[in-house]
DNA sequence: TTGTAGGCGTTATCAA
DNA sequence: TTGATAACGCCTACAA
């Protein structure tokens, strides 16, 4: 394995000027240039970037820590993020949470230890952690939050916008009569503190429509848990008219207990969901979803990281408007 | 950044007993190990792991390259791998190359420039890193194919046993009297030496129903060239009967082209694909799909990885069975 | 424009 | 059972 000494010492130059051939070509000599290359071409030279991160304190990689790498948004959205790191010679260190404290920190602990130069994450839920990405901070990892971000949280964020897109999704289903609506799971200050869900609550309340306790239950942001929760739903007596899932996930839970209920869509309840997946248009009526600009999200993601990892910071603290895509899963609430 | 020498002083002991209290604690007086523990604690210590890779020739992280992170089974066959990974303190380092080998180039000069322990990779298709793939093996980073294989790759591999499944889904088609079936892609020995193309062609020449020429397209594993190639076959005289995707994006291409022909599933045109994603079992009928074994997968890739990383080498050249889903989506062929 | 030298934190080897 | 020492390959002052 040929190391930057190897190529010096056939191109007859000293290391440093071996890797300013790499480096900054253009403070070379031509003749030195070109013997330099020569010697590299030889020899095969590859850096290894281990050791110019022991040197540097960090390597060429950016951690992305998700909360389920399996939900399309986030594969998307790592997706994203990975083309354009690969455009400026930067690596992907992938971790995910499960949306569980423990687990993050057990990935943050790894992501630490192997220096990434930045870390976008998707923070689970309550402030268990905070402290010790304060320290990573500290050291010098740029760090910013995407999809979720707690009221207090002292660090950079882009997310959706999720109260205008809550409130989007409802004036679509105010406008059609609904109000008995129920959210897929519910706002819980600390233990699951989902902007989502508590734009939800809030929204409904203030528009004197406040969600029914009946439908008031914290669920998870998965398959089962929403398929379960929905069929407790379908069998109150107050059923609500419409049902608003929280990600894509969660409405094809949904999904499929309205349909082993035997009900319709839009006929007999309403369903609107956020992400735009690629079934919600297959199935007939189609889903109502709202979009999140997920390409965008992940160019402003690396560019702010590639900005700010080292040097000076620009604080950033964004959202992004979401898009409602109608395609016909909401109509006139039943007369139930 | 406390490092392990300050640990040492603190402890009042050398840097290689205090990391042996880290590594190999039984080998310590418990008293010595007990003072090397407090001043860890003291120190809030976490070992760099940059340091540890250039020391020893590899990070603690495998790197995964994928074709497409979105496509749902490679994402799937992410989460596997990297819970198993993790439980073993091990990162994932994640790259695709979108099938493309100059891509796939790039990625692999990261890998190994970072020192991967392992690699697991869905390689594009042709020889192309053939000869980059054995240096990084030969300065010993174990590496594994999954999903696809070369005929004459000299690397361990593990995927679907792709033959299996295209005759089990055969069969399932001949059964219901279909024998103008087309295969969504063909197969081509060099530019795409597709399996699951290949042993289509073949088992259906062998069981004397030549695919029809008409039918023979190369096209890439997305949904928007599934969809036009569906749109292409529908509109041919000899329409097929049946469609076969060759995995779980190219079944969405294909779901949407026959929704917009107004075609009904299976009246007019029966439809069989790979991957049993949550939608194919949402729409009406579902979709009768093949499934692979990716929890599987990636326990046996991470339990190989590991043994296999450092120490001599069990090869591995293994295929797992897929199993078949029928939901309804295939029917006797239409009369036209 | 080019070169020298020291150290990043760990780990492997060898010695005590 | 413990310790001293020497790399691993690169990068950055600084010097020439």
């Amino acid at each position: 394995m040929a190391t930057i000494n190897d190529v010096a010492k056939l191109a007859g130059v000293s290391p440093t000027t071996a890797k300013r051939a790499i480096n900054e070509p253009h403070k070379l000599q031509p003749q030195t240039l070109e013997k330099v290359q020569w010697a590299i071409q030889q020899l095969d030279y590859e850096p290894d970037l281990t050791a110019g991160a022991l040197r540097r304190g960090r390597n060429l990689t950016v951690g992305l820590l998700v909360a389920d790498i399996v939900e399309p948004f986030f594969a998307e959205l790592a997706r994203e993020i990975g083309v354009r790191l690969r455009n400026s010679n930067y690596g992907l260190l992938l971790a995910d949470n499960e949306y569980q404290t423990e687990i993050e920190l057990h990935n943050l602990r790894h992501l630490a230890g192997q220096r990434v130069s930045a870390l976008i994450m998707r923070p689970s839920y309550g402030p268990g952690n905070r402290e010790y990405l304060l320290k990573m901070q500290d050291k010098g990892t740029y760090i910013i939050e995407v999809d979720h971000h707690m009221p207090d949280s002292p660090f950079d964020y882009l997310m959706l916008d999720h109260e205008q897109c809550i409130r989007m999704g409802l004036e679509h289903l105010w406008k059609l009569g609904h109000t008995r609506i129920a959210g897929l799971g519910t706002h819980h200050p600390e233990l699951y503190p989902e902007w989502r869900a508590h734009h939800f609550d809030r929204i409904m309340r203030e528009h004197g429509h406040p969600v029914l306790s009946a439908y008031r239950e914290i669920i998870r942001y998965n398959e089962q848990d929403a398929y379960e929760f929905t069929r407790y739903l379908l069998n109150l007596q107050e059923r609500p008219t419409a049902l608003f899932a929280f990600n894509g996930t969660e409405a094809i839970g949904a999904y499929r207990a309205i349909q082993e209920a035997g009900l319709s869509i839009p006929e007999d309840i309403s369903l609107l969901a956020f992400d735009n997946l690629p079934w919600t248009a297959l199935v007939k009526p189609g889903i109502d979803v709202i979009e999140q600009p997920i390409q965008q999200m992940g160019e402003l993601l690396v560019h702010q990281v590639l900005k700010n990892m080292d040097g000076p910071r620009t604080p950033l603290h964004k959202l992004l408007p979401g898009k409602l895509i109608v395609r016909g899963s909401c109509g006139g609430p039943s007369g139930k």
